[in-house]
DNA sequence: TAGATTAGTCAATGTGGTTGACCAAACCGT
DNA sequence: ACGGTTTGGTCAACCACATTGACTAATCTA
């Protein structure tokens, strides 16, 4: 059976995207398995970024991912129960509970960061420094301004 | 409260690519809502492609889409419903069910190639045909040679 | 202090995915 | 031609991630 049609001209470029995203992501986290966070799925190093050093609520995570409060939430739960993140009472408003990293959890994002660091340089060894430089300075360009603001929908789940 | 932290160098990246993907897609369904194809969910243009107009059967579209078969045919369930596709016996072999387009998801594929075009123009206008053109070059040169396997996964749902 | 807002949780539901089990039809080698 | 294997489809159970609505408790504010 040959390969499957090659996509109409019009539906290459966001399959390009997503494909340049996606390898990112796999190889990620087939590098962050191979450290010891197998378990980590792609959704979650974006949580833990969302998190970030500092700790945040969970309201306030589900705004920064672009999702409820509630599913917020519940992805923190299962972050819980995999020792990435944890929670404790804030004593300054007995309603806040506040979403913290743990060591593990540190762990992981620090990896994350190293790991996409040597693949965004391996992108710059293939195309040239400049090349991928200009294809960030074009993204961000027809991108609305805050695109930063982790809009991560279910989608990673893959 | 002031916009969360900008990312990290090497978040970028990745964030980019997503964001320049989740833009083409929220553009391309808030255009096709505004034809008549509210009901269109990210993921169906997809599955749309990935039939064509021969149409095709579950498995296949399984195997096209990098999902398993009953997934596949859970998906087809419900464009069935939403008379986008439909499904046929085939003659020649009363195992396979034919799944093929319908007039109507017929209409909603024909709507996003066009308007993926005018996407890709609208791009090209701000950055310049040749810097489009670059980005599809170097993204592909970055992605492994399969990436047309339109492999989709759960996160299109957004 | 009363009323509005905010944080968190619970429950029900929808979508898209997985594995395993199973049946019927088709294929293939003896 | 027959019997074993492969293939296509479906069912069931389950998981991950999202939604909305309802609710409590705590805090803020007029």
């Amino acid at each position: 059976m040959p390969t499957p049609d090659p996509p109409r001209p019009g539906f290459l470029l966001p399959l390009l995207l997503l494909a340049g995203f996606r390898t990112l992501i796999d190889d990620l986290h087939a590098e962050l398995a191979r450290q010891g966070h197998a378990e980590l799925r792609p959704l979650h190093g974006f949580v833990l970024q969302a998190v970030g050093a500092d700790g945040t609520t969970a309201s306030e995570l589900g705004h920064r991912l672009g999702v409820s409060k509630q599913a917020a939430g519940k992805t923190v739960d299962r972050l819980v129960a995999l020792d990435y993140l944890e929670r404790a009472d804030d004593p300054r408003d007995a309603r806040r509970k506040l979403v913290r990293l743990t060591p593990h959890g540190l762990d992981g994002l620090r990896r994350s960061a190293v790991i996409f660091d040597e693949l965004r340089q391996r992108w710059a060894d293939t195309l040239g420094a400049e090349r991928v430089a200009a294809l960030e300075d074009d993204l961000r360009t027809v991108t609305p301004a805050n695109w930063f603001r982790l809009d991560v929908p279910g989608w990673l789940t893959g």
